[in-house]
DNA sequence: AACGCCAGTTAATAAAAGGT
DNA sequence: ACCTTTTATTAACTGGCGTT
């Protein structure tokens, strides 16, 4: 008699003996489940004229050249790396209910969902905590700014901060540049992290009046934005010619930061 | 060919909702 | 309160497909 189980295979043609043998071998991978089976569609079906297997969907109807153990084995491998595949992550998802407080009865959809909150929020907070501070950042920056000076001698201040990435020959150029203005640097500060660099000088001017103060902040903001481009320019085509430029894996602490005159 | 990823499907289980 | 049904979550398996 005919009959094809519920597993999609025809059993008629061997007795049920092949589909045991892949029972068998399926139930091994189903330890904890009371049920150890569940229907295949478009599964294997053994054609019972040639004994071979093929595919049970009318879709998919075509046979499948190979031997039934080589298939038996080759699905039996494919569900247990996918079972690998399935633990590794559950693994770094209870590495990441670690890190995450109140993670008691929390779904991995909404652990994940906590994750990126959490991220957000250390990274806002590490923002804000490095805010003033002269810690580069990723991206690039020019800053020039006239601050207020309450030391009554009438002082014209102007705090100039330059952020990108560290090439051979910024640091030069950053020099050549400042020395061609009409400015006095009272005090320069470079931090670096990784492969960025942050520059930053407190700038004041010989006397003069409004005009010639807004054409100081205009040329110092001139300069440092051609030293900018120029970087920009470099890096890209350093990009573009396949030179790795890896950034530096390191944290706030490995942050340098001196003083040059 | 082997491997890894993804989507679809199914079953088990727990929790919530609804009915008596 | 208890039972049943519904819903949500999770795990497992599989086929397909792209990458190595």
């Amino acid at each position: 008699m005919h009959c094809e189980n519920q597993y999609g295979f025809n059993i008629e043609s061997d007795g049920g003996e092949f589909v045991n043998q892949l029972l068998h071998n399926s139930s091994k991978n189903v330890e904890n489940r009371s049920c150890l089976l569940m229907p295949v569609k478009q599964s294997l079906v053994l054609d019972g004229e040639k004994g071979e297997l093929v595919k049970a969907s009318g879709r998919m109807g075509k046979r499948i050249g190979v031997s039934e153990t080589k298939t038996v084995e080759a699905l039996r491998s494919h569900s247990e790396a996918e079972r690998r595949r399935r633990e590794r992550i559950n693994a770094h998802l209870e590495s990441l209910r670690g890190l995450v407080p109140n993670n008691e009865k929390m779904d991995k959809a909404t652990l994940l969902a906590e994750v990126i909150s959490q991220i957000k929020q250390l990274r806002t907070t590490a923002s804000q905590a490095s805010e003033g501070l002269h810690i580069p950042i990723d991206t690039d920056e020019l800053k020039v700014e006239t601050l207020e000076n309450h030391t009554g001698d009438g002082m014209f201040l102007l705090r100039a901060s330059l952020c990108c990435e560290h090439l051979p020959d910024l640091l030069s150029d950053v020099r050549q540049v400042i020395n061609s203005l009409p400015i006095r640097v009272l005090k320069s500060e470079i931090s670096t992290l990784g492969s960025r660099v942050k520059i930053a000088f407190l700038i004041t001017t010989v006397e003069g009046n409004d005009s010639v103060r807004e054409f100081v902040v205009g040329s110092v903001r001139a300069a440092l934005s051609n030293v900018l481009e120029k970087v920009s320019a470099l890096a890209e085509s350093a990009e573009q010619l396949f030179i790795p430029r890896k950034r530096q894996r390191v944290s706030c602490l490995d942050s340098s930061s001196y003083l040059f005159e």
